[in-house]
RNA sequence: CGGGGUGUGGCUCAGUCCGGUAGAGCGCUGCGUUCGGGUCGCAGAGGUCCCCGGUUCGAAUCCGGGCACCCCGACCA
């Protein structure tokens, strides 16, 4: 940093412009373990917005929340081959308690596929007991080679759905359904609009059937996997002797999937919306919508703090969430700069000069472009208006976010001669034939450090479907879009 | 696991080449003054110089070993 008080421009180093804000803006700091983090109190609320919001959703769709223990049994995830294969490297494992040996080692959980089929294994005879639909709110561990905050930390927080059907469709219904209520919330909650679809063979989830997931694009114009919704087949219900009697009396296995979005959302949050001043959050998601600054002057304090108690109590009937900085041992210029680094979406001020005309003077996070910093409007439609302005910004940001995902995207590209061009010329998603060969991922990979991000939704694939494969070897089975990622 | 960088008051760093008993700015505390975009003044507190060992009369500084963290790559939500 420069100084004490300005961020590194996003331009010119939009990682350490990243860090800078998170750790500015108070979402998180270092904790004294490698590759693990402090959430703090800003940074959490917004979490805790968020899994307001996911909860109720997944609430309404009929899913049931429980929680499955911390520690299990290294065997349990040694039985799905592929599973163990995907997450042997990242485990954390438990081979000393109460002083002495474990009999078998215990391992911090990565995820919960195996605990919980375990367990429903348990609880599942007939079909009448089907379908299953859970979800947790847990931590989990990776050891990760290399951290980042909130992106990718050793521990993390984060949901995960776990479900049983009596049948395939149920089940990839179910799978695509989650897919939907991930994109919405990510659209309509953190305005950070995904392109959604699926995984290649080489990225899905070790274990899945299939894996679906959101990408979003952030503004250094890599894409970030930023939820995942898994078609688990059987693979687990053999492993685990899931089993029930079918309407039919046979024995049959049961078809499960899994779902998740972390506290990388946050991340992705931070690096959708935030600008050169800091953080912006998105007003559904902040724990303060409006922060009322008191401008206090000699013998008019004790006015000026009264009317914006007033104030409070009147946003806080209308709804909003609000808060009033009422320190006394800082100049209100520092308090309109802390709370633009925390991207806080309006801030109030109430002075003497405001009192005698009965007005505010408000003050939005992002000002449109030609307009004034601050406006002055009268106290009663301030507050009137305000659940308003709130919902106009939370969709100006989305609208911004749709518009720079599309600018950004390049489409009909041939080969990978102009995939190569398109990603050094700055884009981000570009969307190509593929001939479904591994080595072509592969051989682009290499070439452009670019990846397959998903085989897009029907919604997202290009008007004109592509003929060739952009390796030129064969025919095109299906578009993909590629991106250098998170 | 490779490449690069950094470890010195709370933070950002100077001092290290060339050894001599530790500094700046910001922040913090107190008092006063200000308060509508990073107020100002005065006074003050605060440091095992990452750790261990060595060289030396003397080490933040030189030598050896270790650790931690950050960034960039290979692997991953």
């Amino acid at each position: 940093m420069a100084d004490n008080k300005n961020l590194t421009p996003r331009a010119e180093d939009f990682s350490t412009w990243y860090n800078e804000v998170v750790q500015r803006a108070e979402l998180a700091d270092y904790s004294p373990v490698r590759g693990s983090m402090v959430i703090r109190p800003w940074g959490y609320g917004i979490w805790e917005n968020m899994q307001r919001a996911l909860d109720e959703m997944f609430k309404e769709t009929g899913h049931e929340n429980a929680y499955f223990p911390l520690l299990i049994p290294l065997s349990f995830i040694e039985k799905e081959k592929e599973h163990i294969e995907g997450f042997a490297p990242e485990l954390a494992v438990v081979t000393k308690a109460g002083g002495k040996e474990l009999e078998e080692p215990y391992v911090i959980r990565p995820t919960s596929e195996t605990i919980i089929y375990s367990m429903y294994a348990k609880w599942v005879q007939s079909y009448r007991d089907l379908p299953i639909l859970m979800n947790q709110w847990a931590n989990v561990m990776r050891w990760e080679m290399r951290t980042r905050l909130f992106l990718r930390t050793a521990e993390f927080l984060w949901q995960e759905g776990h479900t049983a059907h009596a049948t395939a469709g149920e089940a990839e219904e179910e799978t695509l359904m989650i897919l939907d209520i991930y994109r919405k919330f990510m659209e309509d909650w953190i305005g950070m609009p995904p392109i959604t679809g699926l995984k290649s063979e080489s990225e899905k989830f070790a274990g899945a059937v299939r894996s679906y997931s959101c990408e979003a694009l952030m503004q250094d114009n890599k894409a970030l996997q930023a939820g995942t919704s898994h078609f688990l087949g059987q693979n687990f219900a053999r492993q685990f002797d899931l089993k029930f009697q079918s309407e039919g009396g046979q024995e049959e296995y049961a078809w499960n999937t899994s779902w998740g979005v972390s506290t990388r959302l946050i991340g992705g949050l931070v690096m959708t919306h935030g600008d050169d001043k800091g953080l912006i959050v998105p007003p559904r998601l902040s724990p303060t919508q409006v922060v009322i600054v008191p401008i206090l002057k000699g013998e008019d304090s004790s006015l000026v703090l009264e009317k914006t108690k007033e104030v409070e109590s009147r946003l806080k009937a209308a709804g909003v969430r609000v808060k009033i900085d009422a320190r006394d041992n800082v100049s209100p210029g520092v308090k309109y700069y802390e709370w633009e680094r925390k991207g806080v979406p309006y801030r109030m001020e109430i002075g003497p000069k405001d009192i005698e005309k009965g007005s505010v003077a408000l003050a939005r996070r992002v000002v449109p472009s030609g307009a004034k910093r601050k406006s002055f409007v009268m106290e009663d439609q301030a507050v009137a208006e305000m659940p308003n302005l709130l919902e106009e910004f939370q969709t100006e940001l989305r609208d911004a976010s749709v518009a720079r995902r599309e600018e950004n995207t390049v489409r009909g590209v041939r080969t990978i001669n102009e995939l190569q061009e398109a990603l050094d010329g700055g884009a981000g998603f570009v969307f190509t034939g593929w001939n479904g060969d591994p080595s072509v991922e592969e051989e682009v990979k290499g070439l452009t450090k670019a990846t397959i991000r998903c085989l897009p939704s029907e919604e997202f694939r290009s008007p004109q479907t592509p003929v060739k494969c952009v390796s030129g070897a064969g025919e095109s089975v299906t578009e993909v879009a590629w991106a250098r990622s998170y």
